[in-house]
DNA sequence: GTCTATAATGAGCAATTGCTCGATTACTAC
DNA sequence: GTAGTAATCGAGCAATTGCTCATTATAGAC
């Protein structure tokens, strides 16, 4: 995944250069769309010599990768310390919680983590590997499972997919188009009202057919 | 938005040239993807001169356009028809019914509706604009409206968005990757059991602050 | 059959792309 | 210093792109 790269920086002068490209191709592809940025256009943006860009990078699309992968290290850290936050908290305050972490992770890098996805083909398996998307889940889970201990695994298992699914998704939209008539705490809100109801079905019917084990 | 045409074709040999770069650039665009084909690969595979295509488009993102608008304009007629199916039913049958509708309808052209907006960077204004995501929207509210006759106006709005937004972003996200573990009719009955009581926060909450009107 | 609007062709060009490789410059260590 | 490694440069090429336009073919009206 990593290490399409084609040597790394020893000295300190080539680690300014490295992150000037990171940077400065960042930018480009933020403003002008990657589709419409080539690896001449980076040079030239950069100040710096076509040649240096393909000392380090072996095409474009890796830049992309390279920038992708660092932006999203970063998010998968900030998921994990906050999925360990809520553990000992109740539902109606774990939700915002979360929900507000996400969204404010999305928005620390919007173009790396929410638009590059959808601008650069190659990255969308890539992104899929990666995918902190998957760690929300996996916080979900963690989290109804010790909420919930008499609940179904496998149901768990469905509503934590479906929370997370939707709410990244929405949030994903929502940070997209930004509608000036639903603050970001109003969104959280009703993301809440929700889903709190929605993952209390798993204390209602903890056993189908019998009534507790 | 329409008429980035070079020429409307009049006699019917045209329309079948003109059917036949639409259906050609689709199949290349959803095979090897919209970046890297060019209009020169559109001829080469349609087995027509370079000529041709320019003679009714301006270039290469306006076929994408004419594809999406096509396959736009089909499915804004079929929601706006299950909108309609859905007006005399209760809530527990008409959300099944508005959701299915969807994931049908994404389904029947799913490059076209789904994947196009996020391949063609031109397209993404454009799909704004035509998006029949805002229809659904639409439905849901004037489903609301005449069930929830005592609800709030803007409350009703807010939740119509919510849920529009929640539901096409988890059934858009769900047709990508078609996890094993979730069966369509499982979706379904999930988004369901999620929204049915968010809706119904509507009825409970009608006035907060005096007790009817 | 002739005539005119419409349709279809494809050689070919200017611009751009992705990329290489040999030359040059800067560091590091002894 | 001076050797040796690392970093940087940029001229330049092969391939591709988007696109034009002069030419040829066809359709339908009269």
């Amino acid at each position: 995944m990593t290490h399409d790269l084609r040597r790394t920086p020893r000295q300190q002068r080539s680690q300014v250069l490295f992150d000037k490209i990171l940077g400065t191709a960042k930018k480009l592809f933020a403003e002008e769309g990657y589709a419409y940025i080539s690896t001449n256009h980076i040079a030239d943006a950069a100040n710096l010599s076509i040649g240096s860009i393909y000392h380090y990078f072996p095409n474009c699309e890796s830049i992309a990768l390279a920038i992708y992968e660092k932006a999203s290290a970063k998010a998968t850290m900030e998921i994990k310390q906050s999925g360990f936050g809520i553990l000992d908290k109740p539902i109606n305050e774990a939700m915002p919680i979360i929900f507000k972490a996400t969204i404010k992770i999305f928005k620390a890098d919007q173009y790396a983590l929410l638009q590059m996805i959808d601008e650069v083909p190659e990255l969308r398996q890539a992104a899929q590997m990666i995918s902190f998307d998957n760690l929300i889940q996996k916080s979900m889970r963690t989290y109804l499972e010790q909420y919930f201990p008499d609940a179904d695994l496998k149901e768990i298992g469905r509503k934590a997919y479906m929370v997370q699914r939707c709410i990244v998704a929405t949030i994903r939209t929502y940070l997209h188009e930004r509608p000036g008539n639903l603050s970001e705490h109003a969104l959280v809100m009703e993301l809440t009202t929700m889903m709190q109801p929605y993952v209390a079905t798993l204390a209602k019917k903890s056993m189908p057919s019998s009534g507790s084990k």
